[in-house]
DNA sequence: CATGAATGAGTTTTCATTCAT
DNA sequence: AATGAATGAAAACTCATTCAT
């Protein structure tokens, strides 16, 4: 009682093996294999696998900002709704592994177009959006947001994998919270200094 | 009388080209064309492409550690010291651009053992090792020094590989200043309560 | 509508190449090309060259066999029967030339089991199984089964080859009653002695 | 203090290695390994591959036939000649195991001309000759030499085989007396019929 | 004589893609 | 839609032979 297409078989298949093995080592005839289908078929449904590559991309990275979304809720406070997205990193990383790791360990060359994946309509424009108007109000402190992002996205991301090889001794809510806690003292804003005494710039 | 040996030229060859286009897309034709030698010399020197990919693991993972202990010096001071060490990420990412391409991106299979780069012989352990002397002597706040690690490495990277791309508008000199703040925020020991009145941590 | 598949095409040609210049000389292109097909495709239907030679080494010594029973029928009496699995090794060596020196002429290496080819449940084992009974019944005089089926079939193989080079002046017909004849003198069992004046075989 | 020079160690470890894994297997790589020298060396003293094995033949059919002879002796009586000299292949396949393997188990098209060495200057031709001698004595029955031939050299070559792959059960001794026996029967010339009442051969 | 790096043509094998059914 | 045999271009790898030292 097969709920799933053979369309959705094949980009089952080739997502997992994408991510075990990379994408050139995978060949079609695994994934093929894997989706209980014939090779040939796989080019009913794709245009070949690079296409399967490129859907993969999409589909997933587009998963992945859903999740982050629906983390994030409609929460609109810069500093919980980053913690939130933050969250929503461990949360795919916990729910969607190979896709998680499809996403981060594919070579530069196979991903579409590297601005787009991070600054496109796809995850990370979530972070950088929240820390443009965290900055912007106050919230935290100046900095610019691409990079903030970057630092953030790639902590969380290596919190996961380190997790994942088992070299972490903590469990999973304490490296979430102590993620968090390190993405807030990255952020936050200093005190304000006493008026008359602020520190020059120059 | 050429000062590189035909066996480094072909090491030469092979990082660039598997930094560029990924291990698996990079042919052993390719390797030796750029290496100006016969495909077949490339196994006199090399058992195959797969003793060619772990020596390259191995002397840029020791190359990367070089250029970390170059940096850090003798420097003691725990801050200090992790201030360069954060520096030589930079500094590596600049002077041997395509190893450090070839050490981050290369698919987790290739990689010989995860466990050896991450806290084996080589880059990793001398952050590991930084962290907790710090957080013994104060210097930093208690956190688990691998997933510190974790953190502050990926930040870099990510950082450099921003750069690299073109996203951010800030100048060298002052990503890295930004990274280095950042990490001390990071890390930075909380300051000492007032007595009698410290924070009840259960 | 070839009544042969591709997969037959590909024995076929591998049996004749691998018989004529020996199973190393003999390349998967040349099979290939002689089984009118792409050399990939030889890959679709073995693991590879050596399964190629494996398969062919089972499939010509069943064959064999399958010659040497069909020549015995259902002879009971052991000179008769012995007598008919000699005529069975000419009639092979005639009937499937390529055969006949596949499984002659292949170096030890290349063959799978040496014990499985002369004593399992092949040719060889017919031989043996004739010669026995003889013994028993006193047929034939008394000696090692083994040995004996050894002595007839490398007689019988190396008449087929001496024929085959040309190096012997008669026919067919009467090299082949002449080896039988021969295997006759070996096994005829001595003439009852008078009683009384028998030898000692001490 | 090596008595042999390094075209002997050449020979030497050629020699084995063809009779291990065949001529086509066996590399010249592994060939110099063996034999303690450089791979160029090899070139020095032979043309080529091709050279050793010419050269590997001749010499091994040469030491053969010298094995031979001396076994034989200078025996007159053809029967007593003839069992010398099957006593002479067991010789030969003892006290040199890899020339006798190479000699028998070479791929035809590896032979530089096979009917030298059946009928050339070498081993084969000093059976043929005793036979022809023994025939034209009466002392064995009227058969084609060359053929006689054939059968007791593939039969004592055979039970050689055999022997060392340990599927005689009888000691070394035994298994030439009996094939010795079984050249006899088969060579016997038959009791001369009573005057007047000669065979029938229709 | 000796060495062993270098060569390059050749070998086995792989694999994305096509095509007849 | 589905199949899986077939294709052929290209991959990794081998190896007899040459050559500078």
């Amino acid at each position: 009682m097969a709920r799933t297409t053979k369309k959705e078989a094949i980009l089952d298949a080739a997502l997992t093996l994408f991510a075990e093995k990379g994408v050139d080592a995978a060949t079609t005839r695994e994934i093929a294999e894997r989706a209980d289908t014939a090779e040939g078929n796989l080019y009913r449904h794709f245009e070949g696998k690079d296409d399967l590559v490129r859907t993969l991309f999409e589909t997933t990275a587009r998963r992945f900002a859903d999740v982050l979304k629906a983390e994030a809720g409609d929460e609109d406070d810069p500093r919980a709704r980053l913690e939130a997205l933050i969250q929503g990193i461990f949360t795919f990383g916990e729910s969607h592994p190979a896709a998680f790791q499809f996403l981060l360990a594919s070579h530069p060359s196979h991903i579409p177009k590297d601005r787009d994946l991070l600054l496109g309509p796809y995850p990370m424009r979530l972070f950088v959006e929240t820390i443009v108007r965290g900055v912007s109000q106050g919230a935290f402190r100046p900095v610019d947001p691409v990079l903030a992002t970057g630092w953030i996205v790639a902590m969380a991301q290596r919190a996961v994998l380190l997790a994942r090889m088992g070299l972490l001794a903590d469990d999973r809510e304490r490296i979430i919270s102590e993620t968090v806690e390190a993405s807030r003292r990255l952020l936050a804003a200093d005190p304000a200094p006493p008026v008359g005494e602020g520190p020059h710039d120059d």
